[in-house]
DNA sequence: CGGTATCCTATGTGATACTG
DNA sequence: CAGTATCACATAGGATACCG
């Protein structure tokens, strides 16, 4: 065994560049505009009406930023009027497994954390008995 | 088979509760706090100095989050001095594999990922030509 | 030792208006 | 249609100082 001491079993330890783009593919709109291309190519204003919640400038912002990272790919296909149309990517599709475990993770466990809230949210209520 | 190929909605999807909880277990010095942790018990220096980079203020904010959460657990072991003992949690625990498979999937992928946004930055660089 | 309190800045996000 | 520009605001996070 060539390599060292770590051999201890994957851990939680995360780099900066790895924790930038963990920031950036798992931003408040990134999973919300990924579940939608990766059951379809949408133009702009396809995925506004898919995410109302999302302004214009967030949906522009992380568009831009999946786009940079390689995860989305944007095409324009007219000029006049203005057409363009996202996809995901090969790449962006390989978060798919990633994901889902984090999100199945999560929805196993958010009972167990709701207790957790009701319980340190109730101790921290000294409200003077 | 009941199942069309294509009947993977929502891969991505996620709601605003865990939306926010995943927020909450993976803000930014969360998991370098539960890779100190789940090793060793700590106390609250001992993070500061496992982990140089992260202000007092916000260890506490992340330790608090962590705790209400349920995912880690604030013993107080003497009072005079102070001493305290953080540990991770089995909920903790069990966040282990989920995040090992995101960072897995992180570190796969970064080459790629740079390329993207080389390629990127460099189409913005219109220098006028 | 293990925090709080305060101030400050940067960033994310929203609202709104405008444009090619 | 697919943005950009601008203003406004809330929050995250750092710097520093103080406290029991």
């Amino acid at each position: 065994m060539p390599e060292t001491t770590d051999s201890h079993e994957g851990e939680f330890r995360i780099e900066h560049p790895h924790r930038e783009l963990l920031d950036q593919v798992l931003d408040k709109w990134s999973l919300s505009v990924l579940n939608e291309l990766c059951e379809r190519p949408c133009r702009f204003n396809d995925l506004r009406r898919a995410i109302p919640e999302v302004t214009q400038k967030s949906l522009t912002a992380t568009l831009r930023r999946l786009e940079r990272n390689g995860i989305v790919e944007r095409s324009l296909l007219s000029s006049r009027p203005v057409a363009v149309e996202y996809r995901i990517t090969p790449l962006g599709k390989t978060m798919r497994p990633p994901v889902e475990v984090l999100l199945e993770w999560v929805a196993a466990h958010m009972p167990e954390v709701e207790r957790a809230r009701r319980a340190f949210d109730d101790d921290g209520d000294d409200d003077g008995a």
